[in-house]
DNA sequence: ATGGTCGATGGTCGA
């Protein structure tokens, strides 16, 4: 099985290099964080033209989640189960017995923002919700854009980030708890020891620079990690080029297993 | 040291 999560920054600037990439690319699911779609404005044609069912979780400018895959989706959940928050940030199917989510965890803005306070929320909802999940007999699959990059390896230079958020030891300690419920971070068991990021900024060069962060991450079940093919990160993605020009800021990240 | 680039929007804000 080949699943991918990307943060494709407007599902509406980007569709067309979203199509040619899942062509290229044959994932069986892909999990997208940011359409900027409302809810009926997604493209569902145009997935159904390449063979894909999708659903979508949209709210309009900003946030908007969404799952595209080769087979049924089933037992598909809005937002987290029993939520409060009412932006587009969450969306759940189980797709060929495995459960998928989708993420777009906020960005946090600064720590002494409320927004910050809503991101650690955010993140202790979902670990409530994991906890259930884990001990379900099917495989749990979690990917998405967490604002958050785990460890120092992670940031391309962490003394640019000393008191920002991303980084913060609360952050981390999120992380670290969804790992201690069950989850494995599979780029990172994949890949000990290298750095890739996921995310350049658009400004300043920093993709020329390479100077990004790893906080697109997928997380799975013992059964999902034990049968780890390949972890990578599409940078090429990133760079651009071709018919539709401008990338997202965001690369898409790949997984392969085999389901044991 | 500062600002820089996108996308949605139709002012600026969010990232």
């Amino acid at each position: 099985m080949k699943v991918a999560t990307w943060n494709v920054n407007s599902l509406k600037a980007r569709i067309n290099r979203v199509l040619d990439w899942i062509a290229t690319n044959q994932v069986d699911v892909l999990m997208i964080q940011e359409t900027k779609l409302k809810q009926d404005a997604f493209f569902h044609d145009r997935f159904a033209e390449i063979g894909y069912r999708s659903v979508h979780f949209g709210q309009g400018q900003w946030n908007g989640v969404a799952i595209v895959a080769k087979g049924e989706m089933t037992e598909v959940s809005y937002g987290l189960l029993g939520e409060t928050f009412d932006e587009a940030r969450a969306i759940s199917a189980v797709v060929d017995g495995v459960r998928f989510f989708s993420l777009y965890v906020p960005n946090g803005r600064s720590l002494d923002n409320d927004h910050y306070r809503y991101k650690l929320d955010f993140l202790d909802k979902l670990a409530e919700q994991v906890k259930d999940l884990v001990s379900s007999d099917t495989p749990l699959i979690l990917g998405g854009d967490f604002n958050i990059a785990p460890n120092s390896l992670d940031v391309y230079d962490e003394s640019a980030f000393v008191g920002m958020t991303h980084v913060s030891s609360e952050e981390r300690r999120r992380v670290e708890n969804l790992r201690e419920l069950g989850l494995g971070d599979l780029f990172r068991i994949y890949n000990p020891g290298e750095a890739a990021f996921t995310w350049w900024d658009y400004r300043n060069g920093a993709f020329h620079k390479n100077q990004g962060m790893r906080i697109d991450l997928l997380f799975g079940t013992n059964s999902v990690v034990k049968g780890l093919c390949n972890v990578v990160v599409d940078r090429e993605e990133r760079k651009g080029g071709g018919k539709e020009e401008r990338p997202s800021d965001h690369a898409p990240l790949i997984a392969t297993f085999d389901l044991l």
